[in-house]
DNA sequence: TGTATCCGATACAGCAATGTATCGTAGGCG
DNA sequence: CGCCTACGATACATTGCTGTATCGGATACA
């Protein structure tokens, strides 16, 4: 509590962080992906995230001083995966591509899904965010940090998004921050939903392909 | 897993489950709520919900066999929860009140609320929730559970909305199934962005009434 | 009131994870 | 090429939880 200047808990007093250090940070934040998904941020030790990351924890202690530090740290270089990720898809889409209603409700979805990538990964990434949620419920702390994030993404999409509907014509039926939430708890609970039910029948693109339908009119 | 007369790990073999039995169990599952939203499922020991519950660790294993079946019995006990307050919700809705637009988003929110109890315990009951699903993603037994009791509660919430509009001469714009979906996820995610938000600024009022305004149509 | 049985308390052995203190070495700098 | 510091490995003491085996008191029934 007493520590300041940034919050290494090693024995780094100097400025620089080493490459050395960097790679074993990475590989740490790596292995604690997995290891979170598979069992649960609670229920994994840190002995086994170290054992994954092929270390001991000597390593690890070097680096973090809790686990909850190392989720933190690996919850930042998620949102700021998913905010490049964001940059890229909007970079992707030529307005001019997105002149039928076709068009929109699969550009929006596109939108939508670049900030959930891989769908290989997403029972983790799923599994994640819920991690994130709870932590945050139960934090206030937390709770600042996963409410900052989550309004960094969202601004960024309302900006994205009505860009793109107003860029061919149209607009949203309803305010634009009502819009992005209804979009994204559409596609969340849509990807759980068909998660859970094992079935892979894409309940999200259903949800968010009525939502568009629903949401884009003339201006 | 040899056991297939119903699941007591105690030494209970006789059909009957004594008033004694019964009480100890119910006080069990109300410590376990308590502990499990304040800790999490798996961070909370055994030893922690006993405590709570006023008895040792001799109590719980006469009665569950493990934590997670101590788990299971506490969701099956919400969803008995949640099946009856939604019957009586719907009863308490008489269809002449409901002949405004407002009157419909009051009534449908008022439907969909009822599903998620006391906003008192709304925090506590969207740690459990998140909790559910979380579990419910690693472990597929668990996650067959959580399917069918989300299927029984939404296809009575079909039933129950489609019933309600239908009633003064309106219909959903989509699917039944979809409206449902729709408007539990954005339920769900208002709730929890305002908890964690710390703002009780109710967001999920607005994204409900924006919702059913979208979703009600003239027939 | 006596008795049999059910059920929760107690005691115990064992384990897995934690955090720290110390050590040895790899890698950057002269 | 050799030193020195940063960094990860190792060893150790401690702790809290688990599950079981056993015991004693409460409860129901005659």
């Amino acid at each position: 509590m007493a520590d300041e200047s940034g919050g290494h808990p090693g024995r780094t007093v100097g400025a620089v962080i080493s490459p050395r250090r960097e790679r074993t940070r990475g590989r740490l934040l790596d292995a604690a992906f997995d290891v979170f998904a598979r069992h649960g941020v609670q229920a994994a030790s840190i002995e086994a995230v170290c054992e994954a990351a092929g270390f001991t924890r000597g390593a690890f202690y070097s680096n973090f001083a809790s686990k909850e530090e190392l989720f933190l740290a690996l919850t930042e270089r998620q949102i700021r995966a998913q905010l490049t990720a964001l940059e890229v898809a909007t970079s992707d889409v030529q307005p001019a591509e997105v002149g039928t209603r076709d068009g929109i409700r699969e550009a929006v979805r596109g939108i939508i899904a670049s900030v959930l990538p891989d769908p290989a990964a997403a029972q983790s990434w799923s599994v994640m965010a819920l991690e994130f949620e709870l932590l945050a419920l139960r934090d206030p702390q937390i709770a600042a940090r996963y409410a900052e994030q989550q309004v960094r993404l969202r601004d960024e999409l309302v900006g994205v998004l009505e860009r793109l509907v107003g860029s061919i014509g149209l607009r949203f039926a309803v305010d634009p921050r009502t819009a992005v939430d209804l979009l994204l708890g559409a596609f969340e609970t849509g990807q759980r939903t068909a998660l859970l039910a094992g079935a892979d029948d894409d309940r999200a693109s259903v949800l968010i392909e009525a939502l568009v339908d629903l949401l884009v009119t003339p201006a």
